[in-house]
DNA sequence: AGCCTGTTCTACAACGTTGCAAACAGCTTT
DNA sequence: AAAGCTGTTTGCAACGTTGTAGAACAGGCT
């Protein structure tokens, strides 16, 4: 440990030291470091010694300098404090460490603006590359860029489908999804099933938007059921939080008081279309079914427990860098959009709680807070 | 954008790439770069241009590497998924970025080994320093280590004080935040008052466990109040989890059954000791009132919610960023142990829901999952 | 004209690392 | 004895950046 050159900083141990103690050259260090096989044992082993007695360590910085890379990846998403991405960053971050990587995290709270930045890099270069999570850009954005600054994988909702050059997008296939909720209240018995959800046909609409892909796989699920898809059960909202919800379901019953089953767009929908099913009276799941989409944290707590489609992050975070780790490798070949699985994660919501076998993958049924174990 | 030497890697542009453009030296560009005064404004606008151009941004790894330091911090806690850990990431991140600094966050779920591999830098030089919480760590370790190999500050429970050269502590006040417990029983009316926590009495005692300091707090406090403190009322479980408080309350409820407050040593404990009252039939908090600490998710969900001590993570996160810039910064004095702020969290457990006000500074006292606004 | 002052710009070196190619030692083969 | 192997070690250069020191220049003073 020497000091650094004008900052008065104590300066981890170098090659150049080990070499000085072992009596061999810098290269020769590096050699044994990374394993070259022609060192002689002896050699080696002195190396080894000297290694140990000063402390060293690889210097990421130089290394990067040297190789260009650094085995770093930046993961910018909105932020912790909700449980989808705290436990997606989980994923990111063991999977990561699986390939020998390390996770460099972002949080993006700064709206619009933030998110900006994080597309352009960050104004300065750090790690191998992106996972990127963004929730606000504009579509114009992506159309204004050539291509990113460095590799990037986008992963989340409302992306188009054109991409800038260097970049991948890792989804939800919301259309599939959609028809599985859809079918699954169709197997479960339902036959008069209405959807819900925020489509937007406004000007500003994004053709992509989550919410017509998903009412177009749950028209798809009408029709290969047989059942009439004519589109008169689908409730427009003006957003995805709970009161659009309860007011939608509000809406839908005066419209058509015979629904059995609701497909919500997302887990608050349908919190909101439980709340109104209450104030009806009418009982879930044996008058109505509701499912969700999203399994946010909620899910398993509202009554009855919901119903909802589970996305599978832990093959979003692994294909997600898979995909980024060819970018880094140096493909450079067009944007490529990847679909990744889901589970149904079947709760009461849909099925009377003696009704049959349950599987819930991600999480208990009706877990009761108050049990013991933990 | 070029290529880099024998990886076919493509290469961000450089200050050189800049300077060629603009027709200056590098040093002029890196000048304008870092807002040198001395650079005319001509100059300053044609190297401003040349730097759009070409999407120029400095590499952080030159930089660390000339200057030795990368303004990144690496940040090692047990797990995400845990929401304490998730909302503690979120706000040092937070709290980083408004100091200009990255977190490189790793995740520690390997056990000791893992820990120990932190301990032990890594086993490459990457940021300035590291935040380490560590769950598992031995005291011999610390106590065999003469100097962390980075500025470390540590965070967390279970730490002993003398800590290695190069690092420092930052943690809650266990005694003070036990007396506060303990108090805010007396000064709601309590005065047959237990303390339950899991007590090391044994060979393999940690001096400064978690457990000892809070009993502690509140032997303290009941002396300050002038009840009686020999002793008699502190009921030691077996580990820190529901079961034990389960089988905790039990006997002391036996030995003691006029008790009218119970402290506990955490909100596990807490949920165990309120599955025993409801089956003695003993009401919470009529007859009597608990008290947890952790504030952890689940504590606004129990019946009735618990009041709690909530550790103020916030606090938490810029003392260990401000001791930790300072290490960075050169200072290398003896380690250093810091008490952070906690909030006392008052929910129904300890107060019937209308008796006087109540203030909650984190969550809402009793939420109902079912309510809209969200 | 010569000198000084202050501003603007640049050359150089070094941070720690690794790919390349050359040097070297100890052999066996011609 | 020279040439040719094989295995082992090393020097050199470059990655992008910035602190230091000094060069080049302009303007004003004696």
């Amino acid at each position: 440990m020497s000091q650094h050159p004008s900052t008065g900083r104590r300066r981890p141990p170098s090659l150049r030291d080990v070499a000085e103690i072992a009596g061999v050259s810098i290269k020769t260090v590096s050699n044994v470091v990374n394993d070259y096989p022609y060192v002689r044992d002896t050699t080696r082993e002195k190396v080894r010694e000297a290694i140990l007695q000063v402390g060293y360590r690889p210097q990421v910085a130089a290394q990067q300098l040297r190789t260009g890379a650094s085995k770093m990846v930046t993961l910018a998403v909105p932020s912790l404090t909700f449980s989808y991405f705290s436990d997606l960053a989980q994923e990111f971050i063991d999977e990561a460490q699986l390939r020998g990587q390390t996770v460099v995290l972002h949080s993006i709270s700064g709206g619009r603006e933030a998110e900006r930045t994080v597309l352009e890099g960050f104004n300065r270069v750090l790690g191998d590359g992106v996972i990127f999570n963004p929730l606000q850009l504009e579509e114009k954005l992506f159309a204004r860029m050539e291509r990113t600054s460095q590799p990037t994988v986008f992963i989340g909702e409302h992306l188009p489908e054109a991409l800038p050059q260097g970049s991948d997008y890792v989804r939800i296939d919301n259309v599939s999804a959609a028809f599985d909720q859809t079918s699954h209240l169709i197997t479960t018995g339902r036959r008069r099933i209405a959807f819900i959800g925020r489509i937007d046909t406004e000007q500003g609409a994004q053709p992509h938007s989550s919410g017509s892909l998903r009412r177009d796989g749950y028209l798809a699920a009408l029709r290969e059921h047989g059942l009439p898809a004519d589109g008169g059960d689908v409730q427009a909202v003006a957003d995805w939080r709970r009161p659009d919800g309860f007011a939608g379901a509000e809406a839908l019953f005066a419209r058509r008081p015979d629904v059995d089953g609701i497909v919500c767009g997302n887990d608050d929908l349908a919190i909101g279309v439980l709340a109104t099913l209450r104030r009806l009276g009418r009982r879930v799941p044996e008058d109505v079914a509701v499912i969700g989409y999203d399994d946010t944290p909620d899910a398993p707590f509202t009554s009855p427990p919901l119903t909802t489609i589970s996305p599978d992050k832990h093959a979003l975070a692994a294909t997600a860098l898979d995909l980024l780790a060819e970018r880094i490798q140096g493909y450079d070949g067009p944007p490529r959009v990847v679909d990744t699985p889901y589970t149904l994660v079947i709760r009461d919501s849909t099925t009377a709680a003696d009704a049959g076998p349950q599987h819930s993958p991600t999480t208990p049924s009706a877990p009761d807070l108050e049990e013991l174990p933990r």
